[in-house]
DNA sequence: CTTTTTTACGGGATTCGTAAGGATG
DNA sequence: CATCCTTACGAATCCCGTAAAAAAG
């Protein structure tokens, strides 16, 4: 059964021609893209029977674009730049936070912030495993794993506060500690 | 020698990922999307691989975003989108035109003209195949395949003149129209 | 037990690079 | 004839769908 997909651009069909264009020639961006002549042509081929429009003028110096070509590059350097963008935003973000939570809270507290906290670091950091204590009367002590609620501040390691923090937890725990 | 490319998203994850959320589930964006399940969970997978960062939350009732997924979410749209205008705009717009063209050009206007024209149609329709007749003196006529040069506007079949037009021939020739 | 996701695996398509074939000045 | 692009083709890779396995209420 043939494909009857859509055409659908792919990016590396995208990369390959702005580089094609860029270096003006089949040859020359073969060499930096590290890829084939042959690959480039081929994918370039395929856009051009994809859109049934002729997007470069092939001749012995190298290629120019159509005016079809050109719409085409513009576009695409604006789709390349917008997944690096994407990937930048992704990749650059510290990756999501993962770890075993213990926290305390009064049981007041405890009665009208559980609910929607858990759900919260449930959604939001899944790979974070949330305990509490609840039922806490006096000011919480410091034991390893387990911190205290601050007055001010109930963060532990709250850099606002001074304190150091491991990766991104004072962000989302609204009167807990982390480890 | 294993592959050192950097990781570099594909359209396809893209689609599936965006498909799978609004799904809310992977069963129904397979439903959706005409493609078995595994391939969503696989690819939803090498996207969270690629970026080390969990996307989606799985779960019995289905899927949720996650901070990182949402990012992803939106930024996919935007990409998503902006390839169904590139598409839009290569495909909706005649197919280069091509055929063969003959025009009558005075011999003087044609020393000047002729070299650009000649150039510009061949760079930016290469599927036009352009003969000039030159030397006429008065009016030309219309015979079939050939058009007389209007005073105002050169072209033969100008819409902006009234005539009809084989496609877009209008648009390329500096001689009188446009761009 | 039902619903959902994940993993395993085999067939088929795709991609790439090498190398030969053309076109063009 | 030199340079560039295209085509042919074999090998490695990738992708998808079927089907079995695991998780979770």
């Amino acid at each position: 059964m043939p494909r009857l997909d859509l055409f659908i651009v792919d990016i590396r069909q995208l990369r390959y021609f702005v580089g094609v264009v860029e270096a003006g020639s089949f040859t020359k961006a073969a060499a930096t893209l590290n890829v084939a002549q042959s690959a480039l042509s081929l994918h370039v081929r395929q856009l051009e029977e994809g859109f049934g429009t002729q997007l470069l003028v092939r001749d012995r110096t190298g290629v120019s674009v159509t005016a079809s070509g050109d719409k085409l590059l513009e576009r695409a350097r604006i789709i390349l730049k917008e997944i690096l963008l994407t990937e930048a935003e992704l990749t650059n973000s510290v990756a999501a936070p993962s770890g075993e939570v213990t926290i305390g809270i009064p049981s007041g507290a405890a009665r009208v912030l559980s609910g929607p906290l858990l759900e919260s670091v449930r959604s939001e950091l899944p790979r974070i495993s949330l305990k509490m204590i609840e039922g806490m009367t006096g000011p919480l002590e410091e034991v390893d794993g387990f911190w205290p609620l601050q007055s001010g501040c109930p963060l532990p390691h709250c850099r606002e506060c001074g304190a150091n923090d491991s990766a991104g937890t004072r962000r989302v725990l609204p009167g807990g500690a982390a480890r």
